[in-house]
RNA sequence: CGGUGAUUAGCGCAGCUUGGUAGCGCAUCUGGUUUGGGACCAGAGGGUCAGAGGUUCGAAUCCUCUAUCACCGACCA
């Protein structure tokens, strides 16, 4: 490709709406442009970047067994009533009107669509397992869209999703995924790791996610320090503490705390850690549809933070996690928030494993203004229930028995999933089984995030002059900067050779034939991430070497002029 | 959905307090001088100051409403 017939659009400064680099970077490379929130155009830099993502999952899945089919964007609202998702999956459902009133979806993902077609098109089991991907846009309303194509509103993905007659052999087949998932990372030269994921609402049974390690990931990861376990933050376990409970000493003590609202502040007030005090969040409990939803009382120690997956899987609060409104928490604690306790409440009070260690601890008085010093559970508080409830922090003991955990942050690239037969029954998806009987079918589905790759990609390799492309995801191999190219036929004529010589090898080259100063070609070229530059100049032509740049390692080295192609196609082995 | 803030040329910003001919840098175009790391000189084009209403002789500037965007939070196969 040359310059001058390519939209390269590169700028020297990012709106400032951008806030994470791979945004600013692939704003500023000109690899996409926002339409409207959430919603972005590739350009030709982009674009060819996105497809070298697409390319190595297309070839890992095929090589994986799965097939490529192509389904709709739009889906019709019925496939979705019939699951119950039409219902149940929030405002991230854009729904639309044909001209006829009939209801449709843009499809945030494929599950409805992928076992309408497998029921109408497999009957046997000898047509089992099956497994289907394809590479396409997806649509979700995103309450808040950020990052760029980090969490857009509509981007694109591959997903697959595997049928199967007996559990058994889904646990194959997604062992199989996961291998060919490690693959994909691996060719894509991300540093990434695979981690123990909850299901979410999605269902089924077993869950694993892919994150691609990086400061500004929105999830957090936890790892062992001994052992090979690693899960998101979401679904690691907090174990109980291996102590006792130090017995009561002191007596219940009431005390003014005004003006206190947050756990910090009461701490500052009373002069104690936050570890010694509790923190009391009042939640709705899961009612049958059309009952008001009672409350429950969640208890935690002051430093730790609640974790909402496990909260709402724990039998009797409604999923997804309501907190309760003021109206709610003045019932039942005749109180502001600020100021609720266990003690007291006649509400069902659950209790965090670690908090529920604590010995003379303080706790809201549900008096507003007021707390208590010194409760005790037991003597104080005889009604309640333990249970896991907080995130896991660094340097707890690993729930897998070995080490200590760590926590890093990670950008989610990959999650796979064990569906067993959730939507296969609500669909009535069933095969003849040897017995020559309907069985419903078991599912798994595999996805990967194929334009989030690309931001991710970038949040781990850039440094101050712009983006950093392996090989495998480099927008073009090589760029030839040629220097006063207009001036100097010696140039012009080597460069076109090159450039004529590298295609014919079926390298992707960019020749910048611009009439531009070199200061701006580098930059440029620099600011894209083109792994390999070769830079031709009179000044060296005379000693019959050109000078080629790495931009990894940003070492330059002088190659003879006869060995250039060579040098470049060694280079790419 | 709640909180905060923003909206002036393609991008980055100033001007607003104290109302009086809409500016700067980069980018773009023309001509010239340059040419190994984002050059220099001369000139040019580009604006419904987000929109609507109000106050005023006069509004980018003051007031009201609306829209869009972003950040923090909530939400999120």
């Amino acid at each position: 490709m040359r310059t001058t017939n390519y939209l390269l659009s590169t700028q020297k400064e990012a709106p400032s709406d951008a806030v994470i680099v791979s945004h600013q970077l692939m704003l500023r490379a000109g690899m996409i442009r926002k339409l409207a929130s959430g919603l972005y155009t590739w350009l030709p830099t982009g674009l060819r970047v996105l497809r070298k993502v697409e390319n190595i999952v297309r070839e890992e899945m095929e090589r994986a067994g799965v097939i490529e089919v192509l389904m709709p964007v739009v889906q019709p609202a019925d496939l979705w009533i019939e699951t119950g998702r039409w219902d149940k999956f929030g405002g991230e459902l854009l729904r639309i009107k044909d001209r006829h009133t009939r209801d449709f979806v843009l499809g945030p993902t494929h599950e409805e669509v992928i076992t309408e077609l497998v029921r109408k098109e497999v009957n046997s089991y000898k047509q089992l397992p099956l497994n289907l991907f394809q590479i396409q846009t997806k649509f979700r309303d995103e309450t808040r869209p950020r990052f760029g194509v980090m969490r857009a509103r509509e981007f694109t993905m591959k997903d697959a999703y595997s049928f199967h007659l007996e559990d058994e052999c889904l646990e194959k087949t997604y062992q199989t995924m996961f291998v060919a998932y490690c693959r994909i990372f691996e060719r894509l030269g991300l540093e990434y790791r695979p981690v123990i994921a909850d299901t979410g609402s999605i269902g089924g049974s077993a869950s694993h996610e892919f994150h691609v390690l990086a400061q500004s990931g929105e999830d957090a990861i936890v790892f062992s320090d001994q052992s090979d376990y690693a899960a998101n933050i979401e679904k690691a376990e907090a174990l109980a503490p291996a102590f006792d409970r130090p017995a009561a000493t002191a007596e219940v003590t009431e005390v003014l705390t005004p003006n206190t609202h947050t756990i910090e502040e009461v701490a500052a007030f009373l002069n104690i850690e936050t570890s010694k005090i509790v923190k009391t969040l009042l939640v709705e409990g899961s009612c049958a549809e059309g009952e008001i939803a009672p409350v429950v009382a969640l208890v935690l120690r002051g430093d730790h933070n609640l974790n909402e997956i496990k909260a709402e899987h724990i039998e009797g609060i409604a999923s997804p996690l309501t907190f309760a409104n003021e109206q709610q928490i003045k019932a039942a604690a005749n109180c502001d928030a600020g100021s609720i306790g266990p003690k007291g409440l006649t509400i069902k009070v659950i209790v965090d494993r670690a908090a529920e260690k604590l010995a003379d601890f303080v706790c809201g008085a549900n008096e507003t203004g007021k707390h208590l010093t010194g409760v005790n559970w037991d003597r104080d508080i005889s009604e309640y229930q333990v249970a896991d409830l907080r995130d896991v922090v660094e340097g707890d003991p690993s729930p897998c028995g070995q080490g200590t955990l760590s926590i890093a942050r990670g950008i989610e690239v990959g999650h796979i999933f064990q569906l067993g037969d959730t939507y296969a029954k609500a669909m009535n998806a069933a095969v003849l089984n040897q017995q020559g009987k309907n069985q419903i079918m078991t599912m798994g589905c595999y996805g990967i995030g194929i334009s989030r790759i690309v931001a991710a990609a970038i949040e781990q390799n850039n440094d101050k002059n712009g983006i950093i492309w392996n090989d495998a995801l480099a927008p073009f191999s090589v760029v030839i900067v040629p220097m006063n190219m207009q001036k100097s036929h010696r140039v012009a004529e080597l460069a076109e050779k090159y450039y004529a010589e590298l295609q014919a090898a079926g390298i992707e080259v960019l020749f910048d034939d611009r009439k531009e100063r070199p200061g701006i070609m580098f930059a440029d070229a620099e600011l894209i991430g083109i792994p390999h530059t070769l830079v031709i100049g009179e000044r060296s032509l005379d000693n019959g070497v050109i000078e080629y740049k790495d931009r990894v390692s940003g070492e330059k080295q002088e190659v003879a002029i006869e060995n250039v192609i060579d040098f470049i196609k060694a280079k790419l082995a």
